[in-house]
DNA sequence: CAATGTGAATATATTCACAGCG
DNA sequence: CGCTGTGAATATATTCACATTG
């Protein structure tokens, strides 16, 4: 199974799949089928049984998956059978809430570092994670083999510490300033901007009011 | 022009060009061009023509696009000409950081409410919001004319927060709760999931070091 | 003559529909 | 039988390429 080919929106339900999975474990199901599964991640069926086909075949006809086999199988596909760390660069209200997430660490993500150019930070130790100036950012990047760098800095610093973390060596940036940033083609960049979401939102909003 | 027909993705965009076209009005630009646009938000510049081309004509051919009279007409599409009233649901960390962090409002969002179930935090202050209890969460909907539900509780809560929310007569959802939430087709629902995020980068960080 | 606006061409994505297997 | 796995059909989205126009 060829998986170098698979197309990127596959590949960002997938981390759906293993989610809806993971919940009808914890709730004792040993088989899923397609409908059901779909409607757990709102899904049609076809599309769940042609996402599935694209990474092997992990069904059985006329009954279905197998829960724990076909989660196990997309969680090794995607890389959660690692963990991942991850260090944070903001440690305003935004990036003390990321570091305090509760979600992340059963997501297979550990936030080991943290850094701000606040003085008055530094030094500090948020959720068990001390404040680091920004002059180390390179040096414990490398140190602790961070791969993937969080952003929640303003928007005006986002591309240059972007750029920091990117020369620092890590393959990845998950970055929550309201801009569209720069990275290497070898960089994965995912963009998390909750205002965009909302302006997009509203456009539907006025459909009930507009005047046709 | 029929602004009905127009597709999701091409939606989903057009914050990005309000947002680019902002930044260029402050730089002093009057005009841009379809290719300068582009680069911006990292959109190929056809796709920039394209996309306009669905709402208007808004360019003069040999010049490019006035930048105030685009943005402009972008936001009166958009609705971002109004102001929009949201609520949150959840203050905890994550909430905290939703009411204090300042994109909203510039975006065109002010959060007038906000609700928890945890008697410790009803009565405080958060950012300037009082906390209100649950109870008080359908009269408050009512009475703000509030249109826009921002849930940031736990999973386990999310389905019936929301449940809540459109029964109080929101149209749209802001959700950052780990879930795939159901909602009645006429509301706009949008999800905020980092790890979702983080999961399919992983794949590909993968990749580089994945034996082919 | 430089850049838009847009049909036509291409590429991607989703859905259908059914053969084939357990 | 009931479901998967999958080609074929359809629907969406992007890109090309150029006639058009200020």
């Amino acid at each position: 199974m060829d998986l170098s080919q698979v197309s990127d929106v596959v590949i960002l339900r997938l981390p759906m799949y293993v989610r809806a999975l993971s919940q009808l474990l914890d709730a004792g199901s040993e088989v899923v089928d397609s409908k059901t599964l779909g409607r757990l991640i709102r899904i049609a069926p076809a599309q769940v049984r042609k996402d599935l086909s694209y990474l092997g075949k992990f069904g059985k006809q006329g009954q279905g998956y197998s829960v724990p086999y076909l989660r196990d199988e997309l969680r090794r596909i995607l890389g959660l059978d690692r963990r991942w760390t991850a260090c944070l660069v903001g440690v305003g209200n935004l990036g003390q809430a990321i570091i305090d997430y509760p979600g992340f660490v059963p997501g297979g993500f550990s936030i080991v570092a943290a850094f701000d150019s606040d003085p008055e930070l530094v030094g500090k130790s948020i959720g068990g994670i001390p404040v680091r100036p920004m002059s180390e950012l390179d040096g414990t990047v490398e140190a602790s083999e961070i791969t993937i760098g969080i952003v929640a800095v303003p928007a005006s610093q986002a591309q240059s510490v972007i750029d920091r973390l990117v020369d620092a060596g890590v393959q990845g940036i998950l970055n929550y300033a309201p801009v569209a940033p720069h990275v290497p083609e070898r960089v994965i960049l995912r963009n998390i901007d909750p205002v965009l979401s909302l302006q997009s939102m509203t456009y539907y909003l006025l459909q009930g009011s507009r005047p046709d």
